[in-house]
DNA sequence: GTAAGGTAGTCTAACGCTCAACTAGATGGA
DNA sequence: TCCATCTAGTTGAGCGTTAGACTACCTTAC
């Protein structure tokens, strides 16, 4: 039965929790999104750099940094999203290698129409659930993981 | 270019914070466990369950519920682990709808062999960041997080 | 017993992601 | 100039997940 040496068990129960509630959160929130929106969070998440953007525009790379995705990623869901309608990719004027990715007036709106229900979600299903000061103490726990991780890895996925 | 109402500063950060945690974290541990065992985390996740029941042995659906995951997902997991050799499926002598999954002996020392480099890795990537205190901290978001979920998910993803 | 409804698990198709190969344009040195 | 090399982005194949239909079995009520 015991096959295995794992975590001591304070750490063992943490780390199970941790994974059950990043897993059950995003799950909800996939889901919510999906139904709402009929897109995955990754694809809003894509709007959402977009939408932040001066013009609405990113280059490719500068997105697929943004949004933590692979290249190969992000030019799939671009695909996806261009294919809705949603995003227009033209060439990149400044670098012939480049593409830039911008928001349709379609994709504002699809944005606009997601986001209040997804902001909703996540003070729901995350912030409404903390107690006095856990944001704060959540905060730095993911910035010192981020830390950790974001040197090892530079400039995230390939 | 503010396309969209959000979260206040505050949140917004942390909520931020909290992708990026999550998304490098999870990643640097599938990939370590990919490179290092040849499968996905959630794959070493059922072998983990598995280890730990009477006999290496749980109903399809225990499994599910225990590893978070439809039974699609789990159906078609274990019909991998079986087509390795990790596992193995007979039907249920006290009910003739379930499915009993055992690991083997193959898939009882894939688990040794992955086990002490992806708990390093849980430790290097998650605890080992943490100061005093900060890992009961993330312990209590999580289950906050949970006891919210839980409830309305009612045993998890369908 | 039998029909209705519930439960366990599987199967197919579609989707998103990963990896590796590939195209095309930029860059730097001889 | 020319070639090697690097960078940006795309593509296609394969894998894992999802949703939903489907089969088989159990359970309850009549």
């Amino acid at each position: 039965m015991p096959c295995v040496r794992w975590l001591d068990p304070d750490e063992q129960r943490t780390w199970r929790s941790f994974l059950t509630a990043t897993r059950l959160l995003f799950y909800q929130l996939d889901h919510e999104l999906q139904r709402d929106a009929g897109m995955p969070h990754g694809y809003y998440e894509i709007l959402v750099r977009l939408s932040e953007a001066t013009d609405c525009t990113l280059r490719m790379s500068e997105l697929a940094d943004a949004t933590l995705s692979s290249r190969s990623r992000l030019s799939h869901a671009v695909q996806r999203l261009e294919e809705s309608g949603l995003v227009v990719r033209r060439s990149c004027p400044s670098d012939g290698r480049g593409a830039l990715a911008t928001l349709t007036s379609q994709g504002i709106a699809a944005l606009r129409a997601a986001a209040p229900g997804h902001v909703a979600g996540v003070r729901a299903h995350l912030f409404d659930q903390l107690g006095p000061g856990q944001a704060m103490q959540l905060r730095e726990i993911c910035e010192a993981i981020i830390a950790h991780l974001d040197i090892r890895s530079a400039g995230g996925p390939a």
